[in-house]
DNA sequence: ATGAAAGCGCTAACAC
DNA sequence: GTGTTAGCGCTTTCAT
């Protein structure tokens, strides 16, 4: 009987080891670099490698040895934003860097999708998982805790993180940035948000601003939070309902940049001055602001750098070795002319 | 003896089963809902699953049966971009419809990081790939061929295909703009584009302009290729390298909205009169044009209609159902009044 | 409707 | 430096 091809296109071990004269473990050892064999041998066993267009099987390698996979599992809110895009790029190029496979999901902002997710990632046994959910949900909680699994909470700040958390520290943001703008001598000032049923962190940075006004006994003159993703278009439509409500607003703190390059384009768009009709402060330090005539008020925020501690502080759970729980990623008021 | 834990948490099959009382068997057939079971026995065995908190192992699956798994390869230029975003969002979200996990990856517009990431995947022999290269390596197709595995070609439009391919003409998109920025008058054209080494489609976009002056006795009176990744800032500074070489030209074919957009700042911050004093084009579509006082001319592109072809063909592939092997997602030029 | 046995491709543990 | 044995958790095949 000839030698058996595996059902779909590659050769396996055996046919590889068979072909170069050695064991399987013989082979195995050389593919994976383990110490245990001669140069000759090594040669032996890579030319049928080659030869034969081995591919190794990981399906196999991951379930013969330790149960664990080279997997990890990403969940985001959406892979529509500059933000989160910019995030899980640097958390791949990252895994990938120390050999991990990055599955990734979207949540959208609600916690049972994420269980949902989780569920169906946790089957392939992943080495761990990056969430970026806000709250989560019983189930995910438990389900996560009976894996024990290693979890990096990424994006918003947890002080009591399910495992290890890095993110931004979204409250102080919104309240260095609340402070900034009453420091202006601006006094009647409205937020302008998104994502109605679920804002993530759009809605804690509201609050840290809400608090600096309560310091000033002060509080939002009026709230427009839309029930749709944050864009630029939200943004403009937003400040329109906002400005068509009441004549009093003379600033307006926005979920993020692209909703506060939309306001200031709805401003200009009815003659407004910016700044001194109406003072626009955002958050996030999207790329747009390097192109307007105006420097936008706004939060620059380390993405690549979060990704980056995200990715290595999981990689370090995995190897078991020693993480900080919680690691605040730099974010820095950048002031600007609209402000 | 006690029954043996598996080395991380989670219950195993035989574990449930032997709670439930039944074979192992029983109980994946029940898991599976595979046909042979009663009621009764699902409802032992779901008991168990709940109460253990069982979580399938796939990889033991996909190993012990038919050495494919339900993951897929997805990979992409890059993260942090609206466009391949939005396309990747999509993808994502029609194969998590059909229970398929997304495995994503970026190449940065370089085959041989294409390939490499390629290597990597095809060991957890996923179900298929999409690919969104304009060129493969010779390993690349080579390998591919020799797993005889579903692949889609997305993003460009590939009429020899290495399988399926599902992505919009950008030849006929420059082409047509081309054609019509000629119709408008514009006579000494530019050309700004980024990602100097590896243009990826960008190139194929600007050949189709290119190939709509020739057909006028036309050419680019200069073409602005950076080294940089289009984005708004490298339209701006693109354009200023263009104006400062020289005065004649009239209009501006950019490789991408965004660039388009930064190019158009920086015509408005030198106080020139858009349309007037100088046409600009783009190509995709992209939000922010909903906010500009300006109506952008431009190619909208359906990319989440893309990405949901993209993955419906390789779920069909992967099903063995028929395919077209070659399928145009729709762009349409739309006029605004930067041309 | 249910079960028993075999085996998927690889690696850990232990010989030699 | 190399080979042998056993087994990971599931599904397939074949009985019953």
């Amino acid at each position: 009987m000839a030698i058996e091809k595996s059902k779909r296109g590659g050769a396996t071990l055996a046919e590889v080891a068979a072909a170069a004269g050695v064991s399987k473990m013989t082979a195995s050892r050389v593919l994976r670099n383990a110490p245990g064999f001669s140069n000759q041998t090594r040669d032996k066993v890579m030319l049928e490698v080659q030869r034969l267009g081995y591919v190794p099987n990981r399906i196999a390698a991951a379930f013969g040895s330790d149960q664990t996979s080279t997997l990890v599992g990403v969940c985001v809110p959406r892979l529509t934003s500059d933000l989160f895009g910019s995030v899980l790029d640097s958390i791949d190029h990252t895994l990938s860097k120390f050999g991990y496979q990055t599955m990734i999901g979207t949540h959208e902002q609600s916690p049972e999708v994420e269980e949902t997710w989780l569920r169906a990632i946790l089957a392939w046994r992943p080495a761990g998982v990056i969430l970026s959910g806000r709250t989560h949900t019983r189930g995910t909680i438990e389900i996560l805790r009976a894996q024990s699994i290693p979890v990096v909470e990424v994006w918003n700040l947890n002080t009591s993180p399910l495992d290890v958390s890095v993110g931004f520290n979204h409250y102080d943001c919104g309240h260095e940035m609340g402070s900034f703008v009453l420091s202006k001598g601006y006094e009647n000032i409205a937020y302008v948000g998104a994502e109605t049923n679920a804002e993530g962190m759009g809605k804690v940075r509201r609050q840290g601003f809400e608090k600096a006004l309560q310091n000033a006994k002060r509080e939002f003159l009026t709230k427009e939070i839309l029930t749709d993703r944050p864009s630029f278009y939200a943004g403009y439509y937003g400040t329109e309902n906002v400005l068509n409500r009441t004549n009093d607003v003379d600033a307006i703190y926005y979920q993020d940049d692209t909703m506060a390059v939309g306001g200031l384009f709805y401003c200009k768009s009815k003659g407004l001055n910016v700044a001194d009709d109406i003072g626009i402060a955002g958050w996030g330090g999207m790329e747009i602001a390097s192109v307007l005539p105006e420097r936008l008020t706004t939060t620059i925020v380390t993405t690549r750098a979060l990704g980056k501690a995200a990715a290595e502080a999981l990689v370090a759970r995995v190897r078991n070795e020693p993480v900080q729980d919680v690691t605040v990623a730099t974010t820095r008021l950048v002031p600007g002319n609209t402000i």
